[in-house]
DNA sequence: CTGGATTCGTTTAATCTGAGAACCAATCGT
DNA sequence: ACGATTGGTTCTCAGATTAAACGAATCCAG
């Protein structure tokens, strides 16, 4: 904890694909690095000793000692129980330290806010969803940071040095500005949504970032984890509309943005030719077949009704299974272009959708499992995983966001504590 | 040049998305990165000096100095002429030094090997293209073994010291090893082509690698380009099959490969759920639409005939007409479909198929021209460049693949020379 | 033409980081 | 209780970068 006082809370966008022209670094820049691999190391395999982390870092353990004393100094890790040993001293245990920092993440919705305040570890200690019918970007803003505020007071949060906050979208985000392009489903447009917010949370520090609802929760699914963490990880969030977001790299986690910040925008994609006409302008898109909107066209649902709360009692009617089933296949279809486009190691279903369950998710798993063989002739499986409450998988994911942009990223969070 | 002598062919079978669990290192480290930085700050923007370096690499004039100046004793790099000066010291020009080094790649593909050699800023110095029927592996890494020694006996190359191969195959291969996993238009599966061709070529030193083939030809041009370098391309190939391959990141070209090696096989994403059977198996693969095979069956055109050469002089055929354009359409929805994926920053469409010209393009364009900004309702366009020629694209990329694990990668070739 | 200003590149001493080896600490097996 | 083994720390040393001063090369103004 540097003497010089407060952090400001100077804001980050969102983690840009590349800082600079090209990585180079001082003698300062290497010790922050090393204590970045020291941190990440522990972050994905709590328990590990000083010497474990010699080994896999290739570090001498010299400098993993250094560098775990500065680390645990400044509250970033905790010493655990000593391990069992097997012939010699036995190594002492270090775990990510939950008991300093807090991570904000938020969502904005169309049904409402999600707020999450979370440890390093990805560990939720408080929660708000706000319903709230879509309504202006400034009206939202100063809710969320009325409500922000009320998190920051609560008693697991208070006291604990904000390391920032994420705030997932449900739309494009401009690459490189932190600009909301679009939110067809809010009506919003050309959103500067920190901007925004800034004003109602002068006492948020940390880094501030933004970024794509789905891109939010797959960074957040892949990087709260421990042991064996997948190369790469496609979220898929079926609600309203349908988009993807998609991280890769093992040591670093990037999230695929594309040059407009469309990358991901699966519900866009083509699967029926000359089909049904789409809102964005264009014929057989997915989300003309499998989208919340699409549902509500098909059984004449009002955009006031709840749909899930309305389907759920009616999924034996014949009607509904029959839509449900269709939507179902075209998912399918979807997962399965996705898995030849991107072949990702992991794929996560999440979004409101899912809680509709088998009518909906059957018919797609059952595409998916029976063609994603077909092109190698293996039987290996891609694991799929279906989230049933996905209520907070976007924030929480805005928060995980927060806390890689400081271990791996140019904040100066890390970097002025060593 | 190190004095102890000759590097060990030490195969390396692709660019990996990481080589350890994180990042960390000593100052050999550090020194090898900023000297990597600068050779790839200079091999970007030729005629950088040595204060133009040091801005952007965020290095001391005295860092940059040093290690230009090892740079420029091992042969990496060659001073130029003085630039104009605005009432100062003219700094001294500094470029590739593309008269040390030569880079081979080589591509297997259904209807021949294509071969090149070239040199650290993509020159190609030499190049083949041998005519050959598709046969058993072992027969065709002995062909391609015999083709590169006399490439690199020839005049341009010989004296050069060699940094390595790379060759393009066209399937899909595995992550982590260098085994081409299927190559359906060449009956191949699980084949480990470099330990087949290295009896061959005992005396071609430097790294050895495999990739898929759009993904070496993505990776080539992005690589070997000066100036705006965009942020990711994807390069499409289509020729009897359809395949694509995506590079990111500016700082790092990464190519996605997916947990199966599958990424990008886009021939088997499904444009027409219940369509037409593939060979894969599944129905309404985008390649049964478009793709050098269902073109074929469309027109009865039989696998001995060179496709293209028999279309040519037939385009005006109202059938072949009709033909090309329900393909062009399809392709047109294949590259939207990327668009909404992905994203990428560039487009580039290559492979026999372009050869065909306007009957199949132009539909393909129009679509694509005309749909990709319905989301945003901008009017930016995606660059998309045709290749006609795309012969040697993916040998060239492969050639790339090699100076970029040599210059980012953990090859003692350079490390070694510092 | 000369001198000052400006920019480029190199040289110097100083600083800082990780490596390496010796050292102490703690446990296990016998 | 003792050696063997493994974990972690404390030294010194090699090394890479830095900062600051210096020299080099050009422009420009008078």
């Amino acid at each position: 904890m540097p003497a010089q006082g407060t952090h400001s809370a100077r804001p980050c966008h969102s983690m840009s694909t590349s800082f600079q022209p090209h990585k180079a670094g001082d003698l300062h820049f290497l010790k922050r690095l090393n204590r970045s691999a020291i941190l990440e190391l522990v972050r994905r395999t709590p328990g590990l000793t000083r010497a474990d982390i010699a080994t896999q870092a290739q570090l001498t353990k010299a400098t993993v000692g250094a560098g775990v004393q500065s680390l645990l100094q400044q509250g970033w890790l905790r010493e655990g129980e000593l391990q069992k040993s097997s012939g010699g001293r036995p190594g002492r245990a270090l775990h990510l330290n939950d008991d300093n920092h807090v991570l904000f993440g938020a969502e904005v919705g169309v049904h409402g806010l999600r707020l999450v305040a979370c440890t390093l570890s990805g560990q939720v200690l408080v929660s708000h969803h706000e319903h709230l019918v879509p309504t202006t970007p400034e009206v939202t803003a100063e809710l969320l940071g009325e409500l922000l505020r009320t998190l920051m007071a609560s008693r697991h949060v208070a006291g604990r040095q904000s390391l920032g906050l994420g705030v997932a979208l449900p739309g494009p985000i401009a690459p490189g500005k932190p600009v909301l392009r679009l939110a067809p489903n809010l009506g919003w447009r050309d959103i500067r949504f920190l901007d925004l917010l800034r004003p109602h949370l002068t006492l948020l520090e940390g880094t501030w970032l933004m970024d794509n609802e789905a891109k939010s929760a797959a960074f957040g699914e892949l990087y709260f984890r421990t042991g064996q963490i997948p190369e790469s990880l496609v979220y898929v969030s079926a609600g309203t509309g349908i988009g993807s977001g998609m991280v890769e790299g093992s040591h670093l986690p990037l999230v695929t943005r594309g040059m407009q910040g469309l990358a991901g925008e699966i519900g866009h994609t083509v699967l029926q030719p000359g089909g049904l006409y789409c809102h964005c302008g264009n014929r057989g898109c997915a989300e003309t077949l499998v989208s919340g909107w699409s549902i509500r066209a098909a059984l004449g649902i009002a955009e006031e009704e709840d749909l899930v709360a309305t389907l759920l009692p009616r999924l034996n009617d014949s009607d509904v299974q029959v839509t449900l089933r269709r939507a179902g296949e075209a998912l399918g279809v979807l997962l399965l272009n996705l898995h030849h486009a991107q072949n990702p190691s992991e794929i996560v279903l999440g979004g409101s959708l899912t809680q509709l369950g088998e009518p909906l998710l059957e018919p797609a798993l059952a595409y998916f499992k029976a063609n994603q063989n077909r092109l190698l002739g293996t039987s290996q499986q891609v694991p799929l995983r279906v989230i049933e409450d996905s209520t907070f998988v976007a924030a929480r994911g805005a928060a995980a966001q927060v806390l890689a942009s400081i271990i791996h990223g140019p904040s100066d969070l890390l970097q002025a504590s060593f």
